[in-house]
DNA sequence: ATGATCTAGTTTCCTAGTCAACCAAATGGA
DNA sequence: TCCATTTGGTTGACTAGGAAACTAGATCAT
């Protein structure tokens, strides 16, 4: 970092992670799609099958978007008739989302190609290294206190 | 994955590889945004710092973004002054990127942001474990010939 | 009970990409 | 040589998200 006085870009771990994070999430775009969803949607769905309803703001919140993206993307998935919105009891300002049937039935689905997503990508690692990858990641998350982060 | 259903979000690799990479250039967007610059911009910068001159086409093959977009960065980046545009010798349809000596100078600053970057994020592993955290990344990346993906 | 403040969500404006249509120049047969 | 194809690059339509302004409803202090 003395001798070398400029860095390369392919030095950060911060640029590996980014290469295959965004391979990993474009090859499942790519998957998702074929349900009609994007990622974004499938995050959406997938927290709201088991912590439904809920509101945008803990949607927000768990998902590490802002709140005007929630609004927007909820529109889209009410749109496709994935999601439903109804007024949320006892403070008129509040809007509860929850999984249309058919929203619901696509969950599982689109969890199967999650993992086979992560099986075309850390297939190739035995047991042990994808928990250790798995470790380091969590110690890193960990350390900031992300449970979530941004889609972008 | 039998037992289980329908699989977590948190099940996936993918899915915390998401979930750090966003946080660690979402932290150095913030550095780079000190200089003036976008992540886009550095890469694209610091691509062209050791081969200078080179072709969009170039560019967007090392960075792995769509000739479109590398139009716009270079746009952007002529406009702030940080690169050349000149006619490539030849070749009348193709143009010529060089750093400009503004953008030269730029580099060795964003260089020592990106290793701060790292060093904040991925500090708290020893050596050992960021080699370890390298050689997976780089063997997933390499197992699919990624030298470069999508900025996103 | 009423004005100040806080909270929930939406909307508007902006940025930075993709994709596909496009233009111009180069190449390569026939 | 001249047309068809390929290549290099730009442009326009579109998308997803962030930031901040905004609206409406709740809460709280007096």
């Amino acid at each position: 970092m003395d001798a070398e006085q400029v860095s390369e870009l392919e030095d950060h771990l911060g640029y590996w992670l980014r290469i295959v994070s965004n391979a990993v999430s474009h090859a499942f775009a790519r998957k998702v799609e074929s349900q009609g969803v994007t990622v974004a949607e499938w995050v959406f769905l997938r927290s709201l099958y088991d912590r439904s309803p809920a509101s945008p703001t803990q949607l927000a919140e768990a998902m590490g978007m802002t709140k005007g993206a929630i609004s927007k993307l909820a529109d889209r998935l009410v749109d496709k008739g994935l999601v439903l919105r109804s007024a949320s009891a006892g403070d008129r300002r509040g809007h509860s989302l929850t999984l249309a049937p058919e929203g619901r039935r696509k969950v599982p689905a689109l969890a199967a190609l999650a993992d086979a997503n992560d099986a075309d990508f850390f297939g190739g690692l035995d047991a042990e290294e994808r928990d250790r990858l798995r470790q380091l990641l969590h110690r890193i998350a960990g350390g900031r206190g992300l449970d979530a982060a941004p889609i972008d």
